[in-house]
DNA sequence: GCGCTGTGATACCCGGCCGGTATCACCGCA
DNA sequence: TGCGGTGATACCGGCCGGGTATCACAGCGC
């Protein structure tokens, strides 16, 4: 009846992006006329115009890129489907949690050693944590809020810091005790180095673009740039490096994050866990503040 | 090649619900035998055995029930991009916003007084706003924290407010300027009145199962109930109720939500709108209170 | 023990749909 | 006005999804 099949939105989704049935039809190892046939298939079904065809070109209808997006979402849904079944089979079990490399270090060694079943640790670039739990290569992520995107996932909160600057040991600035946002922005020899956003641009500015921890933490101590991070990155850092504290940058959240709705006993055991090292940590600050 | 089809998950799905494969090919209206060979299908293509065909049954093994839950919200989302895409393609566009009848109605009408464009609001039942915003039915919905599921969603927080006791006009305890829920507890003769749960069912104990804020107010009128409510259900209800502010009771926040990842334009028009109410509420408040 | 009932699995056939090739209609362009 | 390149159409063949008939096997009543 009016059931979406996935080889339909697989199909559309590749001539969506590249706009070209003919160079679609050669990505998806199938020739062009079936292509053209199946998308006017899924327009009849929908009873939707999906792309203009003009001369001169194809082009996405508003509908169509709604219908984008949500083919995308589904597709990736089914791939995770099949791996998260695939790995619930196996006898194996492990846990896959995925996290930035240097982020944490010491937070992650905690909860691995007070967590009494094995855990697969899989180190991902800056940002991919969300996409690794999404298409089911990972059941849990350590992610940072607010940087990381974690719409559609469930959090529970780890462990809040401040941030820190991260400059050259032997920069004016790393004399100080404390720094503010707008003293390291006003150095122009030293440009802040700029992470990925969600979507994995850069915004525009002079600092370098940084990919993960260790290449910052170079350019850092080459005079290159400063970066901005969690105080708890001290852990990684060399003698070449400074960290002072900035007072008015925004506190970072740790989280431990899972797909939402994930019934998975295996998780929900890894989130007890974490929880309790968290009550625990809140309780020997309380402790530290009152003595 | 591995990926999975709709169509096969609608099939596993059935099977799984009813644990009969015959039952299920009925309820499918397709025979028994092709209904057979698809799961079979599905099972070799995943390497992994979904039920156990014991003698005298079928049950759903672990990899089972994970497929399980990834198919549904597979399915949900199929139906859901299909309905998006459709309503996408409408002449009229008007943005479809679902709440709890009842909920806040004074805050509702702000918004939509707030927002220049048209909004076409469906009031449904209680918890029900998460189901519509998933499938399709909603573009936006206003819900509560605590109170609804909103993992999956993204929102935006607009109004947060204590809980008040709602009891007959006549009952000793209306009397009272302030409550705590130890209070309300004791009254034998006075059960709470008892909320579905994310899932739809009720927790046990005495008190009345509500399914909407009419019925509850007439549970309360005649005496036969007590309730906790928002501090904005006051502005509907009867002359036979009294609200009394409740001390210990949690604060309800409610927010303004959608599906994660929405990229709607008209959605975000109207969270433009709504964070604008809410600064602005927010400021009112402090100068309130500085007054 | 022996049918009877009801389960899911198997065997086999048929038709429709998916994918292929050949071709068309139509545009921009030299 | 041909020529290259676009997507659409026409038509054909093989595969696969769906059907019926039947089997293997368990529980059950006699």
């Amino acid at each position: 009846m009016d059931t979406l099949e996935i080889r339909e939105l697989r199909y559309f989704v590749t001539v969506a992006e590249e706009l070209h049935f003919s160079r679609a039809a050669e990505r998806l190892g199938i020739a062009q006329p079936p292509l053209s046939r199946a998308i006017q298939q899924l327009e009849r079904r929908l009873g939707v115009a999906l792309f203009d065809r003009d001369r001169r070109g194809v082009a996405l209808t508003h509908a169509g890129q709604v219908l984008l997006e949500e083919a995308r979402v589904i597709l990736a849904g089914t791939i995770a489907a099949a791996r998260r079944t695939r790995r619930a089979a196996s006898p194996t079990q492990r846990l896959a949690l995925a996290t930035k490399a240097g982020a944490n270090h010491e937070l992650l060694r905690r909860l691995l050693d007070a967590h009494s079943t094995d855990v697969e640790v899989t180190l991902c670039g800056v940002g991919e944590q969300a996409r690794m739990l999404r298409d089911g290569r990972a059941d849990v992520a350590l992610m940072q809020r607010p940087f990381d995107d974690l719409s559609g996932l469930d959090t529970e909160d780890l462990l809040t810091e401040e941030q820190v600057a991260i400059l050259p040991a032997g920069h004016p600035l790393a004399a100080r005790t404390r720094l503010s946002m707008a003293d390291i922005r006003g150095e122009s020899d030293l440009p802040v180095a700029r992470w990925p956003r969600h979507d994995g641009t850069y915004e525009p500015g002079p600092g370098p673009e940084i990919r993960d921890s260790f290449q910052l933490a170079q350019l850092v101590a080459l005079g290159q740039t400063v970066a901005v991070l969690c105080a708890s990155s001290r852990s990684w850092l060399w003698s070449a490096h400074a960290a002072i504290p900035l007072t008015d940058a925004p506190h970072v959240t740790t989280v431990l994050a899972w797909p939402a709705h994930s019934r998975s006993r295996a998780v929900a055991d890894l989130v007890r866990t974490a929880t309790g090292l968290a009550d625990r940590a809140s309780k020997e600050e309380r402790q530290a503040q009152n003595a």
